[in-house]
DNA sequence: ATAATCACG
DNA sequence: ACGTACGTGATTATC
């Protein structure tokens, strides 16, 4: 096996962790988020090649020799933020304490650095790995030499590896083209012109063709587009100037020793003091080395005899503020069912030196001490906790009023995040990292301190953000709220759900022959890969590709050839049903429980714009729109003695839209209760009510949805099949007829520009971070959001208050029936017969007058004996 | 693990 | 010249 190399480039990889990282500050407050970033993908690189050797890569920050140059051209380089200037030095501190080659020379960039380090290295038979954020380093690549770009998605960092033969594939040009590629199209982020007018897509088909800029210039009359030709005519210096400023140097004249970036122990004693002060706390744990404690958990104590414990439990229950944490009993567990560990006690922290964990064992039963974790919950001033709902499997708070879930609390100051953890609030709130690895008692005291800790923070901060009051009478009453719903679960009828699956599997395998037969081969219909290639060669439809991977076989393509080929229709016919079986006949019975009910989840913390989720299963999903599907609801029934009452608004979201916007013409509009399509389609296409046609209708339909969504032209076209043109003819219509919803509009995304933010009639905030976004398809998509997010946040808002109050009112009354299912914009409640119509009652009550806004909130109701009929 | 597809509001 | 409707979750194939 050849040696490996791994090459950093030192500001790049900075920079990213910088802006990809919340704030971290250390107790001096030092800035550390892009060092720690940096070390984090550093240390999972390291972990996934285990090179020999590793060198860092750093450009001084003098003016350099090619920037010099050209300094005219250059615009203006942004100045480092200060947050990230002060940690380079500390980041090659870090570097140098660590026994890592730091390599950095005046009048070179990192670039010119790696590329002739990585030129030396795989000429003398080595594998080279480059790790930058910049794509500028792609004309690096080789068979041998792969470039790795970190990106920061969603959930975490993934890394992009280009070899020479990536490069080709994904730009079409070679690493060595992508120099003449980029001094055509040029590079804001890296302050290369490039040539006016040309973009990505001309450049790269100009150097496809040409192979450089110089053969094209020499064929320049016979560019196209014309545009294109006349450009690097007239700008033909621009173009070569734009090639010295792209071009990497793979022959610096440098000092550099392989042996000196010999990796050994990075964990050294010389780095062991630093990362303590930079409070690295769950990176210490890799040291050999053992270091003090932190001194918060100087005061965990363990506790086990009944008498101690009920000290604890007495001093706990007359405290101001009570944090807590449930102990896992992971003993008897095996891992992968962790997360269903049964508790073994309880962690309390009502104090900056009371933190307690109390363990179940030959004196204590774990349920006695969760019945005394939930009475001393309702004697304290504020019960702390993260996950309430999910603890609430292992205990019942005494009271509800005083409860504060810290996860919740996140989650409102930011909705963006894919998860919420303890961890997160401390590291982000507390500025305390901790130790990766904890022994169970330990990690229970944290987060009960955490929890107690954190609580008066969260709560200043959901304060500040003018977000308290929706913390405290929707989003945590709400926690109780789902938690029932949970418990309750839904009945289903598993012998009728198999029978349907049977009928499903008889119809598939008969389709499933005919279209054997029919393209004369048995190949997979469920692989769009496959069925892309049947489609499109063997049988020669046109369709072209559309995705990244190949044909598009998506349903809406298939339909439009579908008319003209009854064998795409059966392919659709199949895709439909086999999807029914597997992810609703098949997929609902695994979660029937023994009580013969599905208790899916109800997620709080999921959605950007404050609308419940639901899983294990979806039950949000579930198929109505077309009768076949449809039909799947006839196994969700009440139970016997019970009966179905379904709610659901009348169009919430444009409802919340008229009151929002305060559109005159849109609030008479609901309050004549009209149908209103029909009234928005006589206004806008000029034509009196009653002869509004169909097309009409449906079109104006159409464009309310679009509305709702952030309206734009293209995809309204997309949606009704017209052109982009007639689809702009329609929205200027709309907005004529309608002026203070465009008002609104612009509104939203003007103060989501301003403040970041949007914000619902409720005071519920999402963040809008793309519409700072360099690319015009990440702001564009930021606009809609804008636009989108408070309407159906709002929505969303009205819907949970609906719901908290629907079940105060039974439970006050001390009725029999219950919320089983939510909907977005629809309730399922299991009444008890004698009940019914005191819950159809409560429901409408409730549910109109969640919120009074100028226009009337509607719902409409059904009763059934499933949900098939009540709907 | 990710992409493609499709179910719902 | 760019390139999309907003918000979700489950399944399947494929890497």
């Amino acid at each position: 096996m050849a040696e490996k190399i791994v090459l950093i480039d030192g500001h790049s990889i900075l920079n990213r962790a910088f802006f990809g990282l919340p704030d971290l500050t250390n107790a001096e407050g030092l800035h550390t988020n892009a060092i720690y970033g940096f070390l984090n993908i550093m240390l999972k690189i390291l972990e996934e090649e285990k090179p020999e050797y590793l060198t860092v890569a750093f450009d001084v920050h003098a003016p350099t020799f090619r920037h010099e140059m050209y300094a005219d051209y250059k615009g203006t380089r942004k100045p480092m933020a200060e947050e990230l200037r002060q940690q380079v030095p500390v980041m090659k501190e870090v570097l140098t304490a660590m026994g890592i080659r730091i390599i950095e020379k005046a009048g070179l960039e990192a670039d010119d650095l790696l590329g002739t380090i990585a030129g030396r290295c795989e000429a003398s038979g080595m594998e080279v790995s480059v790790i930058s954020g910049d794509r500028d380093l792609l004309q690096l690549a080789t068979e041998h030499t792969k470039i790795r770009i970190p990106k920061t998605k969603r959930g975490g960092t993934q890394i992009e590896d280009y070899y020479a033969a990536d490069v080709k594939e994904k730009y079409g040009v070679t690493p060595h083209e992508f120099i003449d590629m980029k001094s055509l199209m040029g590079d804001t982020s890296d302050n290369i012109p490039g040539v006016p007018s040309i973009g990505e897509k001309t450049a790269a088909k100009i150097i496809a063709e040409y192979h450089s800029i110089e053969n094209a210039y020499e064929h320049v009359d016979e560019l196209k587009p014309p545009r294109a030709s006349r450009a690097l005519k007239e700008h033909w210096d621009m173009a070569v100037m734009s090639k010295t400023l792209a071009t990497i140097c793979v022959d610096a004249d440098i000092d550099y020793d392989i042996e000196g970036a010999r990796l050994g122990n990075i964990f050294t004693e010389q780095a062991y003091p630093l990362f303590q002060r930079l409070q690295f706390k769950n990176l210490l744990g890799r040291f050999e080395v053992e270091g003090p404690k932190n001194e918060v958990e100087d005061h965990f104590r363990i506790i086990s005899s009944r008498a101690e414990a009920e000290t604890v439990f007495e001093r706990a229950r007359k405290a101001e503020r009570v944090g807590a944490a449930i102990l896992k009993n992971t003993a008897d567990v095996p891992p992968l069912f962790a997360s269903q560990a049964k508790a073994g006690g309880a962690a309390l922290c009502f104090g900056e030196e009371e933190i307690y964990c109390i363990c179940a064992g030959e004196e204590l039963a774990a349920k006695e001490i969760l019945e005394k974790l939930g009475q001393t919950a309702a004697g304290a001033g504020c019960f702390a906790i993260f996950g309430l709902k999910e603890a609430m499997a292992s205990f019942t708070p005494g009271r509800q009023d005083n409860c504060f879930d810290g996860i919740i609390a996140a989650y409102l100051l930011n909705p963006l995040k894919s998860d919420y953890t303890f961890e997160d609030v401390a590291r982000e709130q507390l500025s305390l990292l901790l130790d990766e690895k904890q022994e169970d008692e330990a990690r229970a005291c944290y987060e009960a301190y955490c929890a107690w800790k954190s609580q008066p923070i969260l709560a200043d901060k959901l304060e500040e953000a003018g977000m308290l009051r929706l913390f405290e009478e929707i989003e945590m009453p709400l926690v109780f709220t789902l938690f029932d719903m949970e418990r309750n679960g839904v009945k289903v009828e598993a012998a009728e759900l198999k029978d349907y699956g049977d009928r499903l599997a008889v119809q598939i395998e008969k389709l499933e022959q005919e279209i054997y037969q029919e393209s004369g081969e048995v190949f997979n219909i469920n692989s769009p890969k496959q069925l892309g290639v049947i489609l499109f060669e063997k049988m020669g439809l046109k369709g072209g590709k559309k995705t990244k991977t190949g044909y598009s076989t998506a349903a809406d393509v298939l339909e439009k050839l579908a008319p003209d080929y009854p064998f795409v229709a059966k392919i659709l016919e199949y895709r439909q049903l086999a999807k029914l079986k597997s992810t609703y006949a098949d997929g609902l019975a695994v979660f029937i429980g023994e009580d013969g009910r599905i208790h899916g989840k109800f997620n709080q913390t999921i959605t950007a714009t404050g609308r419940i989720s639901s899983t294990e299963p979806n039950l949000q999903n579930i198929p109505v729109r077309m009768e076949l599907g449809r039909l799947i609801r006839k196994v969700f029934v009440p139970e016997e003695g019970y009966v179905f009452v379904d709610a659901d608004y009348s169009q919430i979201e444009l409802r919340v839209l008229a009151h929002c916007s305060g559109d005159r013409q849109l609030i008479e509009a609901y309050r004549e209760e009209k149908d209103i399509h029909r009234i928005t389609a006589s206004q806008v296409f000029h034509t009196p009510f009653d002869q509004v046609t169909d097309l009409q209708r449906r079109n104006a339909k159409a464009v309310n949805f679009g509305i709702v969504y952030g309206i734009s032209s293209f995809g309204l076209s997309q949606d009704l099949s017209i052109t982009r043109k007639e689809a702009a003819q329609y929205i200027e219509q709309y907005f004529k007829t309608y002026p203070g919803i465009k008002v609104f509009l612009d509104n939203a995304v003007a103060q989501a520009k301003e403040k970041g933010y949007v914000t619902t009639l409720f005071g519920r905030r999402r963040p809008v971070p793309e519409l700072s976004s360099s690319n015009f398809a990440q702001r564009s998509f930021g606009e809609r959001v804008a636009m989108n997010s408070p309407i159906q946040g709002t929505a969303a808002d009205i819907m949970k208050i609906a719901m908290i109050g629907v079940e105060r009112q039974m439970k006050e009354r001390g009725m029999r029936s219950r919320l089983v299912l939510q909907v977005h914009d629809e309730l399922l409640v299991e009444a008890w017969e004698p009940e019914v119509e005191e819950v159809r009652k409560i429901l409408k009550n409730e549910m109109e007058h969640a919120a009074s806004l100028e226009v009337p909130l509607e719902v409409d109701m059904h009763t059934g004996m499933s949900w098939y009929e009540a709907k």
